[in-house]
DNA sequence: CGGAAGATAAGCT
DNA sequence: GCTTATCTTCCGA
């Protein structure tokens, strides 16, 4: 699929693309979509934050196969973060989405995160998880599903970036801290 | 508004 | 045992 095509370049360049794309979530009660605002890019051994710094194990063993696939892990024992597998031939390597803007189906976002204020919806990895209803069980997921409708699950389609892109470094992290491989998609009208 | 701290479980040493 | 790609609430300005 030629539009897929930049998630087999550098995990970095990737990570920029992506901005702007889509997330379809089709679900029994209706569509949530949303526009990705904010990722980062995690590679391999060169890269000392990224879960799989140090080789294979049973959780980032994702990171090291075929690019498009979903990586769903839990952090700080009760959050879930949600990463598209993007590296180049034979590399490793995913991007974290960490933020996005609702397109379409607010409400049932709203029913997944009751009690929290519409700004504040998707503004975090873990928000954009809750926000979807994604958690372990999709894990391994892949997002390029082909066709022209899709049917139950998630898919990742194309999307328009506007506004401007500002790069920095990654947020909430220990080692490596100062590369700067986070991308944010800022709105022309400012918030 | 901003900063600080607690919750809670998988994975690594 | 200890650390962690976080969110929320609480506190003071």
């Amino acid at each position: 699929m030629e539009r897929y095509r930049f998630l087999a370049k550098d995990t970095v360049e990737a990570a920029e693309r992506l901005l702007g794309w889509e997330l379809v979530r089709r679900t029994e009660r209706g569509v949530i979509r949303i526009r990705i605002t904010e990722t980062e890019a995690y590679k391999g051994g060169d890269d000392p934050a990224s879960h799989a710094s140090r080789g294979v194990t049973a959780r980032n063993r994702l990171m090291f196969g075929d690019v498009g696939y979903l990586y769903v892990y839990l952090i700080y024992g009760m959050h879930h973060c949600m990463n598209i597998v993007a590296h180049e031939p034979g590399e490793v390597g995913a991007v974290l989405l960490r933020g996005g803007t609702a397109l379409e189906g607010i409400d049932l976002i709203r029913r997944n995160r009751p009690g929290v204020s519409d700004r504040l919806l998707l503004d975090g990895p873990g928000k954009l998880a809750q926000g979807l209803g994604i958690d372990l069980s999709w894990n391994g997921y892949f997002l390029l599903e082909p066709g022209a409708s899709a049917a139950d699950g998630l898919r990742l389609e194309p999307g328009q970036a506007e506004g401007s892109i500002s790069r920095t470094p990654r947020i909430g992290i220990t080692k490596a801290k100062e590369l700067p491989w986070r991308f944010v998609l800022e709105p022309s009208e400012s918030r």
